[in-house]
DNA sequence: GTCTATAGTCGGATAGAC
DNA sequence: GTCTATCCGACTATAGAC
């Protein structure tokens, strides 16, 4: 059982170990004694702190969607510059690169991996847990929205805009839920420092295609 | 507890409910009781058949795959006039539009529900399912990198290529692994054939872009 | 606050009936 | 081949010691 670092208060040992072991397992699947453990502590913290295994569960939820909103504020603050009115199509292209290259820097980062497991289960197996989360998640991708609302400048409808944004985030998203995949095709070990940058360079790159080239002609 | 179709014999029964419970709750979490119970029959039909709970999570990988192979066997072979010596950027195009289309029909297949969560799971969280499934998986991912290779005609590293195939692929995968985020924001309550046939003209609108806007400049 | 002890349920594997 | 019966370990929750 790997155990988290011991001096941390108990509360947050117990988020961090729930986060990676219902990651994996799910709800039902995980064991709370297991959970405890990994916080170096028994069962019955989890009942005192969190009124047992499903409160634990919704509490890893909000940890979650916190710490990754915390990570993308940075980012969706300064997107804002592109969504003002009045903002040129170079503003609201920095805007979406930027916004870009920091999701492709937290999906790939390492400690994004148990938040990972936990999202991408909520999304294919919702429980209400996910509103918690989507709630974070939505602003960045309203945002991403609104931006390449703005780019397209009447040429898509609300629908095609949406879909043509989840595509690009897909971009970003498939190195983390791919990862496995991913380190087979290259052949990495792990993604440094340089695979960030490269990631980063091919998904801007893409996304300075999409937004310059795809608008213009009707497609297909 | 939902039955499968209680005509399809026994070991396709447990298959298919195998694909469901170990999809939602992993190999640890899922219970060979529930299986049983939704396949109509009891837990001790899992020994006998697949010898336990671990021969059948391989059967059901093994069976994923396979399916998988079958659905893209004929895009895959019509793409093979993409790579062949002498052809040119025109059907290497087409042949990455054909493979790509296809792709978005199979992710957003309600079918390829349950394989996803299973498949998706063993990318987070990789057991020796993943071999198998990598390696149906893998022919398509690496016929796409020969066509990107081919169009890229030397501009890109082989890194970069592999990088850009992965990305492109995101572009339909997120269709699939952030259904959830998708309904929520169009406003869908599930996939219809209209909106296949939109994702598909996003996801070639985009890919056109890619292979014919982005690697024409030295980017960033 | 954090622990131990215990109760009651459910887990997978197996033996053997038919 | 498919089922029932049974074993034993692991689970969550709870009560209560300290």
């Amino acid at each position: 059982m790997e155990q988290t670092r011991p001096s941390l208060p108990i509360e947050m040992r117990l988020l961090e170990a729930a986060i990676d072991q219902f990651g994996r397992e799910g709800l039902d699947g995980a064991s709370t004694r297991k959970i405890a453990a990994a916080a170096a502590t028994t069962m019955s913290a989890i009942t005192y702190h969190y009124g047992g295994k499903e409160g634990l569960y919704l509490a890893a939820a909000r940890y979650i969607a916190e710490q990754i909103g915390q990570r993308m504020a940075p980012a969706l603050a300064a997107s804002e510059a592109g969504v003002v009115r009045g903002a040129g199509p170079d503003a609201a292209t920095k805007a979406l690169l930027t916004l870009m290259d920091r999701f492709v820097e937290v999906m790939t980062d390492p400690e994004s991996e148990r938040w990972a497991r936990f999202i991408v289960r909520e999304q294919m197996d919702p429980t209400e847990a996910f509103d918690t989360i989507f709630a974070t998640m939505g602003v960045v991708t309203h945002r991403i929205v609104a931006l390449v609302e703005a780019l397209a400048e009447g040429r898509c409808d609300a629908t095609e805009v949406r879909l043509r944004v989840l595509a690009i985030i897909g971009q970003a998203l498939v190195f983390r839920t791919a990862r496995s995949s991913l380190l087979r095709l290259i052949g990495w070990r792990e993604i440094h420092a340089d695979g960030v940058a490269a990631i980063q360079r091919v998904v801007r790159a893409h996304t300075l295609a999409i937004v310059h080239c795809s608008f213009r002609e009707a497609d297909q």
